[in-house]
RNA sequence: GAUUUGGUAGCUCAGCUGGUAGAGCAUCUCCCUUUUAAGGAGAGGGUCCUGGGUUCGAGUCCCAGCCAAAUCACCA
């Protein structure tokens, strides 16, 4: 904290932070509270007057807007400014001597032509009209300041051809101050706006369908439901270790031991592993446990819900990514882990063993190491020769029992598990089981987990002997899935980096200066 | 973690084989009552990411470091 007010302090400030510096005090000098606390009496929006204005009916005859200043136009006497609320741009006409009836025209000539600059806060009352070119602008009859902005915003200027000029587009800048791109870069707003399109969809959908929404500990003593490296804290007065969640699922299946038919949560899960633009540390998923389901149940709702959020964000489930268009419409193709495998290697690993898996490996090409067991092997073979095919929406199912220890073993082959990913743009959306129930089997499976992480494999899951527990007293047949949210936003606003889904990505801080401050202490 | 590319004014970017630091927008001053990416004219503004080195001289060349992006490896 204190290194972080240093950087601060340090800062020299540029000529324009100077110069707005001295604009605010002389606003103070004139009794002009840059600051104001008393409410401004906003009665429309920017937008909905350029959209609504009727130049006959000359509706929006008192109207009063607030936002910022976000370009000036002076010409002498009169000046054309564009004022930016949530909704919009709208630009605004100021007349000298009618904004300053009598003698002092102190207001226009030295309040708005000279103290204040683009990014200030302002609030104007007047009448809509439209100008001699056409354009709906506000006649300001009235102008009071909200709130002055000591840092320059950039000036991103988009002509009528449509061509942005001195975009603000340093990747590190956009994202370190998100609030300034969201200010100047049109779009960004938007992708946030499709973002809670997509979380409200389906919150509506499993509200819909009687399912709840729930909260589970974040901070856990055992890290499970996936397998990854968690992040470590320590609480003080309990003095021990607690984990940052990896994933919610053994949570969510104890609230169905605990009678509930239906539960869901966006949880926020914390992995401390690389970053890049794929992953961050920090990342949304939307799991869901229904009782008396199965997988293939849950294949039919997936596919609805995902069909439902194009709808939301597109109006359509046509969805432009990159150069390809892909189709959210129902039904998506199914297919077996192993048929797939079959169809891309022509290998066919069903009874196989990890020999012999290891040796298609080698004969494929896929590099191979001693921790890998059965399942491992097979998921190589298939990300490495099948996962990149599948483009448009497709439900990979029945894997192998090594790759799923928290899934139910196939009812017609034991070596298999009943549980499906949906595939989209040749990467993992969805994953989901008929979720295994059987306490004995659970305890066993979690027992070949540590036998994996022995051989050092250092994925494997821990052993959770409350969730252990909880399946003795009982848990209904029941299917789960969960799905990655960044990972759905990507596909449906057309990013490939998981950046530009999260208002504010992970961030190495910038430290450079104030190490220096700290050596001259 | 590896490789590549980049970091110059508030923003976007030039800056050649090393020789006084440049432009557009923004800012400031003056002129101007319906303009529109930018009304007209003029002026000011720099820790060239940081620290070393080579050199008479480094934004430029070399070394180390910091930050970011892209590609690759691992995970969602």
């Amino acid at each position: 904290m204190r290194e972080i007010f240093k950087i601060v302090m340090a800062h020299q400030l540029s000529e324009q932070e100077i110069q707005r510096r001295e604009d605010l005090q002389q606003l103070r000098e004139l009794g002009i509270d840059p600051y104001p606390a008393a409410l401004y009496p906003v009665n429309a929006k920017a937008k909905q007057v350029v959209d609504e204005y009727n130049d006959d009916e000359k509706n929006f005859s008192e109207v009063c807007l607030a936002g910022r200043l976000m370009s000036r136009r002076i010409m002498g006497k009169a000046s054309f400014a564009e004022l930016m609320d949530s909704s919009g741009r709208i630009q605004c006409y100021f007349n000298r001597d009618e904004i300053c009836e009598g003698e002092d025209k102190t207001l226009y000539n030295t309040v708005f032509k000279k103290l204040l600059g683009i990014g200030d806060f302002i609030g104007i009352k007047g009448y809509a009209f439209k100008t001699q070119t056409g354009q709906t602008s506000i006649h300001v009859k009235e102008l009071t300041v909200l709130a002055k902005s000591l840092k320059p915003l950039p000036i991103v200027k988009t002509d009528a051809d449509g061509n942005v000029h001195d975009a603000f587009n340093d990747p590190e800048q956009r994202y370190r101050q998100r609030y300034v791109d969201l200010l100047v870069n049109k779009g960004v707003k938007d992708v946030f706006i499709k973002r809670n399109k997509v979380i409200s969809a389906m919150r509506q959908f499993f509200d819909e369908s009687g399912y709840m929404e729930v909260e589970t500990p974040v901070l856990q003593p055992i890290p499970g439901g996936a397998a990854a490296r968690p992040f470590i804290t320590h609480h003080n007065a309990l003095d021990i270790p607690l984990y940052m969640r990896i994933a919610n699922e053994l949570y969510l299946k104890r609230l169905i031991v605990g009678g509930f038919d239906g539960v869901y949560e966006f949880s926020r899960n914390f992995r401390n592993e690389g970053m890049d633009r794929t992953h961050n540390p920090e990342f949304t998923v939307m799991e869901i446990y229904v009782a008396y389901k199965d997988y293939n149940w849950m294949m039919d709702f997936t596919e609805e819900m995902i069909e439902r959020v194009a709808l939301a964000v597109h109006g359509t489930t046509e969805v432009k990514f990159g150069d390809k268009t892909l189709s959210f419409q129902r039904p998506f193709k199914r297919i077996s882990m192993t048929d797939s495998i079959k169809e891309h290697t022509g290998v066919d690993i069903s009874g196989m063993d990890e020999d012999g898996l290891r040796n298609a490996c080698k004969q494929l090409g896929i590099s191979v190491d001693k921790s890998m067991g059965r399942g491992k092997l097979i998921d190589e073979i298939f990300s490495e020769k099948c996962e990149h095919h599948y483009i448009q929406p497709t439900f990979i199912t029945d894997y192998p029992k090594e790759m799923s220890p928290l899934c139910k073993m196939h009812r017609n082959d034991e070596t298999l598990t009943e549980r499906f990913e949906l595939m989209v743009n040749g990467n993992e959306l969805a994953n989901a089981y008929s979720e295994l129930n059987d306490p004995i089997d659970q305890r066993e499976r979690f027992e070949e987990q540590l036998k994996l992480m022995e051989r050092g494999d250092d994925e494997a899951m821990f052993i959770d002997q409350d969730f252990l527990r909880a399946l003795e007293y009982g848990m209904p047949p029941t299917s789960g899935m969960g799905i990655g949210l960044d990972r759905l936003v990507m596909l449906m606003t057309n990013n490939t980096s998981i950046q530009e889904v999260l208002f504010f990505p992970q961030m190495r801080p910038q430290i450079g200066k104030a190490k220096q401050e700290e050596t001259a202490e």
